[in-house]
DNA sequence: TTGCTCATGTAACACGTTACATGATTGT
DNA sequence: ACAATCATGTAACGTGTTACATGAGCAA
């Protein structure tokens, strides 16, 4: 259901492509939100199916003509009703393969469980590498000169920054919890 | 995917009907994964009709018959296998639709992007009664009367111990964090 | 008398994933 | 020589959501 409104959200910026949007999509929205090509052609169609968006096409000799999106009046309409209007619950469905293993964990052997938790550790810590390194810093996000045509504020960079350390506080919290859970499983 | 493993796995410990499966699923599995009834449904067929499972009724005059499910050798087979191997990936898709808004927020006017934070905060500090407050306890869990028959061990606490640890250290996170938006749209 | 619990499902729809197809250009 | 990038999609499948249908018993 918010698919769409990612989609519509990123294009109230700048029209652009399916797939700038999505390359877009994984390097913005991307930890809130993932989506497939197909998936963003498919509701960009449903989109401009229902007057939400529009597009026109831009040809190119030495690549594929590009079809390049625009987000219409009734499309700012609708994203910024679906912006403005709280939600009464703010639980996401959550579905985490991981925890599921760990849920069952009795039924495996504890050290084959410790080494689930060891590569989940690993994986964790190699995500805190590019969290904490200023790979991801709002500024350089906002100010890139790729993404200077986005139109992105600072005012954006505030609630982008709200996201990011989100993101960063979340990863510190697993890698603390995974490594309490390896010396608990330690001994 | 992952769904079927979460049935099997419950199965595992005892037999029983989707209508209890769901109950099960929302006291325990929950916080990791959501299903809806008719889903289970779904599944327990497919599952059925692939030999993981076996059926029976058992009748019942004053309530609508029961069809209970147990898991087959097979069934047991299949679970150890996902169990056992290691997942090349941890990231779970997120879609927080919460945190879409969050990042969209400039679009808004900062005091309502506020109150929708503070409607958050509210709904996480309720979830940290219901968390903090011996409501969920793995002993509570394991020995209440209703969960005796479905042999839960000790054993079993400790890793739903492991979750449970979680989803606390989460929440309060999520208060955490929450706070420190507030304040910063605050001034 | 209204709604919850018990207990089964079906059907339609929405959304997500994976695989396939096409084809030039650019970098290693 | 090989892979990645750019750029479009379609098709099939799998999973999740919502609404509907049935019907007794029990508690406020």
């Amino acid at each position: 259901m918010s698919l769409k409104f990612g989609i519509l959200g990123l294009l109230n910026h700048a029209p652009m492509t399916g797939y700038n949007l999505k390359k877009l999509f994984d390097k913005s929205v991307n930890n809130i939100w993932t989506a497939s090509l197909s998936q963003i052609y498919r509701e960009l169609g449903a989109l401009e199916k229902n007057g939400l968006v529009s597009s026109y096409i831009e040809e190119q000799d030495d690549r594929p003509d590009k079809k390049i999106y625009s987000i219409s009046s009734e499309g700012k309409k609708a994203f910024m009703k679906w912006l403005s209007e709280c939600p009464e619950t703010f639980v996401s469905p959550k579905r985490d393969e991981f925890m599921l293993r760990v849920f069952f964990g009795a039924s495996l052997e504890k050290n084959e469980v410790k080494r689930q938790f060891e590569k989940f550790l690993e994986d964790r810590k190699a995500a805190a590498e590019f969290l904490e390194k200023d790979e991801i810093l709002i500024p350089k996000f906002i100010k890139s000169p790729e993404n200077e045509k986005l139109g992105f504020t600072m005012e954006d960079g505030r609630y982008i920054g709200f996201v990011i350390k989100r993101a960063k506080m979340s990863n510190r919290l697993l890698i603390q919890w995974a490594e309490e859970c390896i010396k608990e499983l330690g001994e």
